[in-house]
DNA sequence: AGCACGCCGACT
DNA sequence: GTCGGCGTGCTC
């Protein structure tokens, strides 16, 4: 036992259960010194070990299950008011529990980064950056809702106050929004708030500006670029009721509300919902629970829903509200298969995209071409000896940029040099194989030369500011060619394009992930979507080699919730999400050995917990190795379990992960669960 | 995760 | 001699 300091008697009025940050995945029990006022949902200094960190009290009780004598006292209490609501701070710990986190890890990943050291919680004012600027609202000429609207509106409104899921399935161009601002509208005027999230990259200027415009109450932006001062005082402004509506992405379905009113989830399908590394949660499905534990309506809106929120509204979990008008002239687009192995393409262009590309640019129509491709080209090769430019770290190929020239590794940080001979046989024949957004621009620049020429991906948009300006040009409305990744396929409004070309819509077909097929559909209707919004239908050319391709078939011909419901079939049939639930365990370690033999370890664990709590209806598979088993210099490796029962799983889960942390084999491997994985990389 | 402790090799 | 590598244990 370390020597400590000695303590003065502690006249002890309780014991306060603290979820500490770290990896261990119990609460630590401390003593409330005399006269001290505590509660759940505030934070506390507490000793632990030799250092001293800032905790959450979860809990007040008077007995503890370590003896008294070995307690230490809380060293300080930081908030003297509730910082977060119990039936929040239920959720997060529910949270934590159900996607098998460290609980103090977890709560601590929660908090606004301002509030997990030391400082007071209060709001304060900063001069360069007014948290609210004053506009008042301009947009008086509120657009009279269709009767579809208006049947989801009445439905939300008329359940304010009490628990609901909806489902707005609304084609793209049907009003969704106009729907959530009349839905917020009516909340507001109970002096209630409203939680709108929307995915990480539709959260722009333009989507800000929109609510600014309507509504003179305060809103709060919770989005990346905030420092962590705007940060914390927007979470403030949102815990205390000064802010009426909050916007944000995944992380501010955590926001403390003094006045719940409504949870919207904006394009629910987005896989930036679900938080890919530590505490990998779905704010989706977390925002259910959290309508539900407050007594509100939530609102899942998408054009595309995922198959699991599908799968809801056909149980009945949700009411399915379906939008199929589309508002004003604007019509449906229309679709096409190419088939590119009938065709010579340059450049991953075919010339029936180059023929429409042409014919719409000559009628004064803007053309979008989607492919899911930056750089130049995918590979360099030696057409001498075949070498191929890999990347030292990964099991991947360097991909080949032109602006500026160089190889670079899109799985990790390599970059090199562009060699101008082969450095396995010092040929000189070096070779691109395959198309990017930068071949494919340039080629269109070649093609094209009186047409701009715009490309829009992470590297065109880098620079701060870049993006707002390509948008800026789209939207004066002259005829140009915008060559882009998924970006464009999210959100952005372009009145003028009348063409999409799409380029590889082989990648989703022949996906190994279980949601390839769904992830494909759901891309291609958004980037249709962007097609025919103004008075000129549109017209979406797909490129394939597969134009018989049964899913393509079904969703060119008989659209996206025909091609839903086959899916649908096959998950069930196949006992996957959302007919059964899945777990990862993954595990990646510098040395090749070292994941698989821990998982080996894993799941020697759970036989035994299966035999012990003798459960059944858990498939345990692997180890194996993830699709690309070394990046970034690490070897990984998953344990998949598969069971049609959460609860069996869960009560499987708990008590492995348990022992797994106890076991020393733990530090020599990074582990981490994944509960309801998005995706097997 | 941190951090302390303790046990071995190697170097001023 | 002691500096420092990392394996092991502990955190209410």
């Amino acid at each position: 036992m370390p020597a400590r300091t000695p303590q003065q008697s502690h006249p002890a009025s309780g014991i306060a259960r603290v979820a500490v940050p770290s990896p261990l995945r119990r609460l630590f029990d401390y003593l409330i010194p005399a006269n001290t006022h505590v509660q759940p949902g505030i934070r506390v200094r507490v000793p632990f070990g030799s250092r001293e960190l800032t905790g959450i009290i979860v809990a007040i009780v008077d007995q503890s299950d370590i003896e008294t004598s070995q307690l230490r006292p809380i060293t300080e209490v930081l908030d003297h008011d509730e910082l977060i609501p119990s039936h929040l701070l239920d959720l997060w710990l529910w949270a934590a529990n159900y996607y098998q986190h460290p609980v103090g890890d977890a709560l601590h990943s929660l908090l606004p980064a301002g509030l997990r050291k030391k400082s007071a919680a209060s709001i304060r004012s900063h001069h360069s950056d007014p948290s609210q600027p004053e506009i008042t609202p301009t947009d008086t000429d509120i657009p009279t809702p269709n009767s579809q609207q208006n049947e989801a509106i009445r439905a939300v409104n008329d359940s304010s106050g009490q628990f609901n899921s909806f489902l707005l399935d609304g084609v793209t161009g049907s009003g969704k929004t106009e729907v959530y601002l009349q839905c917020i509208d009516h909340i507001l005027k109970q002096d209630k708030q409203a939680v709108m999230l929307v995915p990480e990259i539709s959260l722009t200027p333009q989507t800000i500006e929109r609510f600014r415009q309507r509504f003179s109450a305060a809103i709060a932006i919770l989005h990346s670029g905030l420092t962590p001062r705007q940060r914390l005082n927007a979470w403030l402004e949102a815990a205390s009721g000064v802010a009426r509506i909050i916007i944000g992405t995944r992380s501010a379905l955590f926001t403390p509300m003094a006045q719940p009113g409504l949870i919207i989830i904006d394009e629910e399908h987005d896989a930036s919902f679900k938080q890919q590394d530590g505490f990998r949660y779905s704010a989706r499905d977390l925002a259910v629970l959290r309508a539900r534990h407050e007594s509100i309506p939530v609102i899942l809106g998408s054009a595309t829903p995922s198959l699991e929120s599908l799968y809801n509204a056909n149980t009945g979990r949700y009411r399915h509200i379906q939008l199929t008008q589309r508002a004003g002239t604007a019509s449906m687009p229309t679709f096409q298969l190419v088939d590119t192995r009938r065709q010579l393409s340059e450049a991953g262009l075919s010339s029936d995209l180059l023929l429409a590309t042409a014919r719409h640019l000559k009628q004064g129509g803007q053309v979008l071409i989607f492919i899911n491709r930056r750089g130049f080209a995918p590979v360099l090769h030696c057409e001498d000896c075949g070498w191929t430019s890999e990347c030292p770290s990964c099991d991947a190929r360097l991909t080949v940029h032109r602006k500026p020239p160089h190889l670079c590794c899109h799985h990790c940080e390599t970059r090199q040099p562009v060699p101008d001979h082969c450095p396995d046989c010092q040929g000189k024949s070096l070779g691109t194989g395959g198309t990017g957004t930068e071949q494919c621009e340039s080629a269109l620049a070649t093609a094209f030369p009186d047409t701009p020429v715009l490309r829009l991906d992470r590297d065109a948009t880098r620079r701060k500011g870049e993006l707002e300006r390509i948008l800026k040009q789209i939207n004066n409305g002259e005829p140009c060619i915008l060559v882009g990744t998924q970006m464009i396929a999210k959100g952005h409004h372009l009145p003028g394009v009348t063409l999409v070309g799409v380029l590889d819509a082989d990648n989703g077909l022949f996906s190994a992930d279980f949601r390839g097929q769904e992830f494909m559909a759901q891309m291609l209707i958004q980037v249709a979507g962007r097609a025919g919004r103004a008075s000129q239908p549109g017209e979406v050319l797909i490129q394939t080699s597969n134009p018989e391709h049964q899913s393509l078939q079904t969703l060119v011909h008989d659209g996206y919730h025909a091609l839903a419901r086959t899916l649908l079939n096959e998950r069930e049939a196949a006992a996957m999400p959302p007919y059964g639930y899945l777990v990862i365990i993954r595990a990646e370690a510098v040395s090749m050995a070292a994941p698989q033999r821990y998982l080996t370890l894993a799941r020697q664990v759970i036989n035994s917990q299966i035999h012990s709590q003798q459960l059944n209806d858990i498939e345990v598979h692997g180890p194996l190795p993830a699709p690309m088993e070394r990046r970034a210099n690490r070897y990984r490796q998953h344990l998949i379990l598969k069971s049609s029962s959460r609860s069996v799983l869960q009560s499987l889960l708990t008590p492995v992960c348990q022992i797994l942390e106890g076991r020393s084999e733990s530090r020599r491997v990074r582990w981490s669960v994944d509960v309801d994985p998005l995706d097997m990389l």
